[in-house]
DNA sequence: GATGAATGAGCGTTCATTCAT
DNA sequence: GATGAATGAACGCTCATTCAT
């Protein structure tokens, strides 16, 4: 807010510390590399971060912040827990997906240890889980979505689900559209993997069964 | 290499790195600190490990190896994509559910950087998605299984959908039985998260439109 | 490279440095130890030098470039082999007469091991010679030195007992003055340590025998 | 002494010693490099050394008692400090030459620290130099040698002439026949560099002025 | 005597952070 | 605000030595 032409110090700090965690992860990145790829000396870092773990957490908060609020928005102009789940899938692969080295950050070095995560699950990740919690909430109540599964258990699913996709993407070489599995990824969680038929026989066996006894 | 007499020591230094490493995270824990709660001399410990990464590495070849080996006699005597996909996330959630300290490795400090990450993979997990990839294959052969969709994008969400309970566990101070989540998530996973008329609809409005054209 | 502000600093952890190692030998001697003689802090000694290792090297390039400067300003303005070997050797034995702390580190730590024999030869002793070798040569050409004699092997002869004088001056207790060594030392290897008559008899001798063939 | 089988043990022990010592240096050579190269268990080196120092100096002392003895012996079949001049430094150059493992022991791993060097002087070279010293003053008696020069100088010149050959020929690669320099360092150190013309000179002059006295 | 597994003291070096300028 | 020289705590690992077998 109250931070005018130095704002841009701070911001390139941000960017040169996910570039530089990325390469070298939370441990192995070193602060006088942060400030040397953002052009400030090593003690301006101290002069807009508390400490080190300030810099990763900043970031973090900053990436979230915006993520969900523009999530948020997109949200209010869409109907029906599908198109909503679509919604969040595709935002969620596509942040990470266009921005390799953020998400190095995001899947890998924020999980170093269970006080970030925790932190971390504390203050955004917990905003995200009640944003899913509910939609999801919204479907079953609409009757698109089973009431009968614990909604907490398919947001983490859901969220499992396309976090172990970004996970995957940035192991793998291979550089393919993150964004590209949202549909897929959403048509899984909501139709389920196991044949429609399945159902039609094991009714056709109910049936049968039924009928027989 | 290095196996001197006494299996029982590696065996103490393991035991004790899993809580060291689940109490402090890898970077934060000491080795000197491991090799006072596991009852040898710090230069001991480099009798039987080459060095600090070299412990945590072969906490996780000992663990995934007897888990993987176990989990595939285990799969020998079941038959359905169905049931062997409900043993295998019940084995998951099982073996991390009942050791909150491995789990917390597992979950958290293996996650350490891109470079554990990659070894992480490169071994067992791989082995991991194969298991499951596997299995799929058979579900989608035999007629269970939706062959629409690519094999390793089930694996991954599977194996995410699972990963995130285990975290999700970790993280909530609740004591909760994890290994009941098997059950509903592999549910969740083969039924789709959508109200079956959602199928029935679209059948009945395939249907229709058969008829029509 | 890194030469900060106070080459104070750097200077105080030299004089540190030949005292220390000096007293408890390379090997012996502590990082933290020459860092608390000198005043700084430990990690202070790695902004002026790369290690342990080139502290060492670094005072002995310093005090070679040094007196090796000032031994052939001297020498311009002497001639005659014999005078420009005096010179030598009295500025050789002078620097480390006058220091026993830097001669207890040339004579005994710089040769710690092969490997720092053969850098320390590799730069300035080499020049060392070369200038002894440079003098002798002159003589050689001007008559005042034996030509049948290896010039190499009267430069080392030289220079090892030279070597030798300052060597037992630093195992002798006794703090007699290393510098009057000179003119007697180069008394010997100019004219030898037998007596002319020696010659004189053997050239009867030879005329003698001459006779009578 | 009473040491009758096992001395094989000691014996080969000291053998590996000079091998490591020569090729990693005392500080960089392990006791269980040497151990194994002498095939024998870690701990049985302290069956016949009290410590690492103590191989060091084992090894020295080995060495000189027999070298010193043989020389001994020699020398009381030779007349003129001429010709046992000559043979000290044949011996001496022969004793190294022949052993490059031993010579860099002898000439570098034995000066690690003046705590070793004063040892090392006190005992045997201490014996050494008093055999020189000795020889020096029989020609002196004998007017073989010039009485004007103190006797320990010319002793200390003719070791330091000697042990820098040695050196020198260390670290060199080439592997010149070292003893062969023995005589040309006899006749230097006995004759002198200059040219015999300039003493003819001074003797010339000294008649002149001495007929005109 | 011989073994070699076990010990644990010891240290060079790094790097996040500070603060005088 | 900005700088960067200076700080000093912190730790993984080695290896000479011991001692139970």
């Amino acid at each position: 807010m109250a931070r005018p032409r130095t704002d841009d110090k701070r911001s390139r700090i941000l960017h040169a510390a996910v570039k530089v965690f990325a390469k070298k992860g939370y441990f192995g990145a070193r602060v006088s590399e942060i400030a040397k790829k953002a052009a400030v000396a090593d003690g301006t870092i101290y002069l807009y971060f508390r400490n080190k773990e300030d810099i990763l957490v900043s970031l973090f908060d900053a990436v979230m912040a915006e993520h969900l609020e523009q999530g948020r928005q997109e949200l209010e102009g869409l109907h029906g827990s599908r198109e909503k789940l679509r919604s969040i899938a595709t935002r969620h692969l596509k942040l990470l997906g266009e921005n390799r080295d953020l998400a190095v950050v995001f899947q890998v070095e924020l999980r170093q240890s269970t006080q970030f995560m925790e932190r971390f699950t504390a203050s955004w990740l917990h905003d995200y889980f009640a944003l899913l919690d509910h939609v999801i909430a919204e479907g079953q109540e609409d009757g698109s979505l089973r009431p009968d599964l614990p909604r907490t258990l398919v947001a983490k699913a859901f969220f499992g689900a396309l976090d172990e996709m970004v996970t995957s993407w940035i192991l793998s070489r291979k550089d393919y559209d993150l964004a590209r599995l949202a549909d897929p990824v959403v048509d899984l969680l909501l139709e389920g993997a196991a044949l429609p038929r399945t159902r039609s026989a094991r009714l056709a066996l109910a049936a049968a069964s039924g009928s027989g006894g």
